[in-house]
DNA sequence: ATGGCGCGGTCACCGCGA
């Protein structure tokens, strides 16, 4: 079974990429962040035709909004809202195969680090302590969590720690908080168990760069989160990279795991 | 270079992304 996870900024613009992606990497199901729009404009039978007859889909109008689109029947479809607001950033499917999966959207947390001054940023810090207690310590359920958490939590998560090191994504304080969600399940950074920690490796470049490719001024933003059950049965970890060079790319790349299950 | 680009929508400017 392979799973993907792409925040695609607007899926009504993006549609079309989704299902080049989704053909040629063999994906069974794939966890969209940033749709932005309401389900009623959701392209739910071009995926259909497509062979993705499983959706699960939570929009509202112009930002965030998360969607799960499958061919692995779905037996259940949950959702919670977090910090009180209902602003479409999380969704949760049970699969045939016992695996829960939870596609999150997490605040980016505004321009400044500090959650006093910045309510963009607290919302950050709550929504994640919210998962904390959430996910606590349960070694029965079979749990993967992925998405745009918008947090680059390792040195080479970023194209110079230094520079970002007060640059919210890559504040100490996320990247603790990070750290206590880890250990919170416990789960396990999984595409980091498939790229060294010594080499850089970004899923999101700017828009605002002449030259992505030349400037790489990357972050990894977007993530796979397994259980400790979970770690030994994924057999691959990638991240698709060249995808940020199509036509009309998201800001974002897709990443994906391959799991040894059916 | 505190700029730059791209999305949706109260649609030509604004809020937001990170």
């Amino acid at each position: 079974m392979k799973i993907a996870t792409w925040n695609i900024n607007s899926i009504r613009l993006r549609k079309e990429n989704i299902l080049k992606f989704l053909k040629e990497e063999k994906i069974d199901i794939i966890c969209l962040q940033e749709t932005k729009t309401i389900n009623d404009n959701f392209p739910l039978s071009f995926f259909f035709n497509a062979g993705y007859v499983h959706v699960y889909m939570r929009g509202e109008k112009s930002y965030n909004g998360v969607a799960i689109i499958s061919k692995v029947p779905i037996i259940k479809k949950t959702y919670h809202n977090f910090c009180n607001l209902n602003d479409a950033r999380h969704i949760e499917v049970l699969l045939n195969n016992n695996i829960t999966l939870h596609n999150f959207y997490i605040p980016a947390g505004g321009e400044l680090a500090n959650i006093d001054k910045n309510l963009k940023f607290k919302h950050k810090i709550n929504f994640i302590n919210e998962m904390i207690k959430k996910f606590k310590k349960d070694n029965t359920k079979s749990r993967i969590l992925l998405g745009d958490f918008n947090i680059a939590p390792l040195e080479n998560d970023v194209w110079s720690h230094k520079q970002l090191i007060n640059v919210v994504s890559h504040t100490k304080i996320e990247v603790d908080y990070f750290n206590m969600l880890i250990d919170s399940g416990p789960f396990i950074d999984i595409i980091r168990e498939f790229y060294k920690p010594q080499e850089k490796v970004f899923t999101w470049w700017s828009y605002r760069s002449k030259d992505w490719s030349k400037s790489n001024k990357g972050r990894r933003l977007d993530h796979v989160l397994v259980c400790k059950k979970l770690k030994g049965l994924t057999k691959e970890a990638k991240i698709y990279k060249n995808i940020r060079d199509v036509n009309n790319p998201s800001d974002h790349v897709p990443i994906s795991i391959t799991l040894n299950v059916k």
